[in-house]
DNA sequence: TCTTGACCTTCCTGTTGCTGTAAGGCTTAG
DNA sequence: CTAAGCCTTACAGCAACAGGAAGGTCAAGA
């Protein structure tokens, strides 16, 4: 089948088909006589997956990792479980920081007069947190 | 003050400094007769500013924005509470997202053998997701 | 005076994971 | 015959910088 049936069973649009080939990824499909890709049941079979990894947070590095365990039979299922309980530590992470950034940003929104005056407390709070000072005699305009 | 002060005390490398000046978000500084970039405690604030603004998630242009307010003494607290609300949804519907992806990953990780074997319910629910279904004639090799 | 090291400058490339667009060839229906 | 709808390659661009090259400047020490 040609890419853009691929691209509609797989999910993943044409341009990131032909992408993931480009930086080898996925192998290069046949070719028929007039230069078109043309993909067969088990290169699906890996768009899906690597549309799944994705959907899940993997990176590219960590998708061909993935994939690369998908096709060998003799993978062990600790080298998977190794890879995904990395990657929900990674999340747990993000997610830990975006809570602690969420925090700080109620609190703004909370403590804003949220009227018509230019006395901001969230403007205040952006501002004048300087990271270090300078001995005076250094500070010339 | 040179630039590598100016980054001392805003917390900014200098070569985010430069490049805040090459995308127009901060003003061009004065120059030395050598050239070499002269900052001023006015814009050292700003800096400081744009530093806070960032490590709160705000995008480049969303700082365009704020420092717009910041530096206006006209505005009208109600335009900062604005973006900031903003910024907040933005910042929860990320967690969401992420929570979401972190069950699954848990799910996974808890339902994985994690042994030497190749059987893995990861790989299985990573692979035969297929988005949508050929009609029979259409699937050839 | 010369040199050394620490600054500073501009410009170019690379990062991640694609997406958009241009310019052109192939295929199929009307 | 032509128009639509595929396909191809190749190049540019997004965010928000970071790294490095090549070269100018400055202050201190031998």
């Amino acid at each position: 089948m040609n890419i853009s049936e691929a691209a509609k069973l797989s999910g993943l649009p044409a341009k990131t088909i032909r992408y993931y080939e480009s930086i080898d990824l996925i192998s290069p499909p046949r070719r028929a006589a007039n230069g078109y890709r043309h993909y067969g049941k088990a290169d699906i079979d890996s768009l899906c997956f690597l549309r799944q990894a994705r959907q899940f947070g993997f990176n590219i590095d960590q998708c061909r990792l993935l994939l690369g365990l998908y096709k060998n039979p003799q993978r062990r299922s600790a080298e998977v479980h190794q890879l995904v309980s990395d990657k929900l530590e990674e999340v747990d992470a993000h997610i830990r920081e975006l809570a602690e950034t969420r925090e700080l940003l109620a609190k703004l929104v909370g403590a804003c007069a949220n009227d018509g005056d230019a006395d901001c407390v969230i403007i205040d709070r952006l501002a004048g947190q300087q990271k270090q000072t300078l001995p005076l005699e250094d500070i010339k305009q």
